[in-house]
DNA sequence: CGTTAATTTGAAGACTCTCAACTGGTGTGG
DNA sequence: CCACACCAGTTGAGAGTCTTCAAATTAACG
């Protein structure tokens, strides 16, 4: 079976900026283009073994998405799960008056619409919050490699466990307390990338996309960013990528 | 094995008033005490077969609890993932600061402690909101029918996908816009019961509950359910028990 | 360099919280 | 049987927070 023979042959959508091919087995054989790539530590196919991967003949897509990019939209056919080397995706929910809420966010060696090996549509949509790379399954791949080895099932559970566990620390500690509780927080558990000078910064994203992590409005995100920066709580390195202060961010989030 | 082997012997808490021992195969084979229950149709184990059944040589406890029993507390021993038959359950998170949030309601037919599959310690407290009927499976047994049988893989991810898609419904609908708005959408998906003259009935929970379900303070919620009941479009019919105008309902819940 | 989008800020009003008092029902002990 | 304490629910008033609508400022981009 190809990827054609799944009519996956075209791209994506047009945010798709490149697809390049690799088999599986160049993934896991560690080949240059896939020097570096969590897949072995963190995703989808961490405990399995090299002879499982045998098992697969299908080729996986690794796809560079720019920022600001649609994986899917929520209700699209899912024929794939999609597992991120890096960069940030944001998972957004519609309510019926048209708002959005965004439900989770994942990070590199999460995997993405896992839903796709339950049900045939994705429930959220899914968008890129900066560039990022990603590696896209399908499904029939997942269902293979579940037929075949019990390994695959165990990361499945805890895939879903970690889905579930996120959704509730994000229900109670983003959803919860007033508005600057709830910024800090967000602050406090975001990714950090060490800066050139050793220094850990916090890239934060457009403050629509924090009101709707926070449930708050768009203005009142600002305000709260706007107040720590006055108060120094947060010092702004470059466009939106701050040095925080964890401490004074602890007290606010309420410890 | 047996359950005293686990040192299961001894009952769960001073809340659980009963506890009845049934083998498995009573269970299925449909046995007068199990006449009735959902177990085949709705829980866990509703893709097995019959052969299935015979894999399992341990007792499953049946037990009755009264409301605001404790089934469980969080960071407790997690050696049983619990299928609830009849009543309502609430799963609640505690915060920093002492706070709680309910993140989930669970109903018949739904699982309880599905991480006990995955780790040793519960995530949350589960308490019961009424008197509930529930059996509880050791993890061993689902271990056990977990590796001789393909078919319950697919119940304990349907029960995950289940979790989580509740869980963001949870959040979008219950965690966002105004505290009116929250109570109708909560009184919405509210279970009903039939009363005696075929009106549909939703038994409601303490204030103190709804407001930690909604993420509001318990004079407000006790504030949302009076004004709706004093404009007509909830009438109560016994203690805590409506009859609700699901059209108006909708209305303030935004359609 | 002009235009558009994103962010910030202001001010008024709506909403929610806090603290406190009041109500009605339940259970206990005299 | 009554007095009392206790608890959940309700209500009130003022303070505080968030939203809304609008305008000003800054950043981004062709």
């Amino acid at each position: 079976m190809t990827w054609e023979d799944l009519g996956w042959s075209a791209p994506l959508n047009e945010a798709e900026v490149a697809v390049r091919r690799s088999r599986i087995e160049a993934a896991w054989k560690g080949q240059p283009e896939c020097a570096g790539c969590g897949i072995r530590e963190l995703a989808l196919f961490a405990d399995l073994e090299e002879e499982d991967f045998s098992l697969i003949h299908m080729p996986i897509d690794e796809i560079l998405f720019e920022g600001g990019a649609i994986l899917y939209n929520a209700g699209d056919q899912a024929k794939a799960v999609i597992t991120l080397r890096t960069g940030l995706v944001k998972l957004v929910q519609y309510l019926g008056d048209g708002s959005q809420r965004i439900v989770r966010l994942l990070r590199p060696g999460d995997t993405i619409g896992l839903e796709a090996t339950l049900q045939d549509e994705y429930e959220h949509t899914a968008v890129t919050l900066r560039p990022a790379l990603a590696c896209r399954i399908p499904v029939d791949v997942v269902h293979k490699l579940s037929r075949e080895t019990p390994r695959l099932h165990r990361q499945l559970m805890a895939r879903w466990h970690q889905s579930v566990k996120q959704a509730d620390d994000w229900l109670t500690g983003l959803s919860t307390g007033s508005a600057r509780t709830r910024v800090a927080r967000m602050l406090l558990q975001l990714p950090r990338l060490s800066g050139p000078d050793g220094v850990e910064i916090c890239e934060l994203f457009s403050r629509e996309d924090l009101g709707a992590m926070l449930g708050v409005t768009t203005e009142t995100a600002s305000r709260m960013i706007a107040e720590l920066k006055r108060s120094q709580v947060i010092v702004e390195r470059k466009a939106n990528a701050f040095v925080c202060d964890d401490r004074v961010l602890r007290e606010i989030a309420g410890e």
